[in-house]
DNA sequence: ACGAGGATGCTCT
DNA sequence: GAGCATCCTCGTG
């Protein structure tokens, strides 16, 4: 049966956050009633003391004691909040708030395996004729569940989406490798996947660790 | 199969 | 003005 995760699932650290999100199922009702339901498959950490991370300048400003500004302020505030933000222009990429308030964290949701209403994300996802490339990336992702800047700053649960969990739903088991398309900090190894999974994002990565 | 390049708008990472 | 936590199309082999 799907449940919420437990209200304080997001009050950790990001790393660890990151690698439970995955089997866990992301959750997008409709105004209509109806539902698009995803298996996590793929993330990414990003933390205040990461240069690739959004909130890095101002983690070095609140070290300072000034006042924080700009769009990633968001990322010091509650946890379990939806960042939503504008990337090349063109993609809404979907993250969710991380670590204790003050503290800045978040985790990028990368891909996921749709498992309930492929129809309706199909709608949402032109010239796209195979499942698995239906959220197989963050631009995707957002395009096909209907996520857009409209849900930024708003609490998981509150907005028509959230992330819930199933028990009957498994993984295969859950690798690392370095974080996809930033330039900064780029050989930490802060992206989580399932193995074998053909509904995860293709990357060109061959050196992958257990985790 | 694969690589190059363009789209497009917000942030200052 | 530069630089993106990307995706898609079109060229070549």
């Amino acid at each position: 049966m799907l449940q919420k995760v437990e209200s304080n699932f997001f009050e950790d650290c990001t790393l660890h956050v990151a690698r439970q999100l995955i089997g866990k199922l992301l959750v997008r009702e409709l105004e209509n009633g109806k539902a698009i339901v995803g298996k996590i498959v793929e993330t990414e950490a990003y933390t205040e003391d990461d240069p690739a991370c959004h909130a890095y300048a101002n983690a070095q400003r609140k070290k300072m004691g000034q006042p924080l500004t700009g769009r990633s302020e968001i990322l010091f505030g509650d946890p379990g909040i939806s960042y939503v933000y504008l990337n090349y222009g063109i993609h809404c990429l979907f993250n969710v708030v991380t670590e204790p308030k003050g503290q800045a964290g978040a985790v990028l949701i990368r891909a996921v395996e749709i498992l309930d209403g492929v129809d309706l994300a199909s709608q949402n996802r032109t010239n796209v004729s195979k499942i698995e490339d239906l959220a197989n990336g963050p631009g995707k992702l957002t395009r096909a569940l209907q996520i857009d800047l409209s849900h930024n700053g708003l609490a998981l649960g509150k907005a028509g989406l959230w992330i819930g969990e199933d028990k009957k739903i498994g993984t295969a088991p859950i690798l690392s490798s370095p974080r996809v398309g930033i330039s900064k900090a780029v050989e930490r190894p802060w992206r989580f996947f399932e193995s074998n999974s053909p509904f995860v994002s293709k990357t060109k990565f061959a050196i992958n660790s257990i985790v």
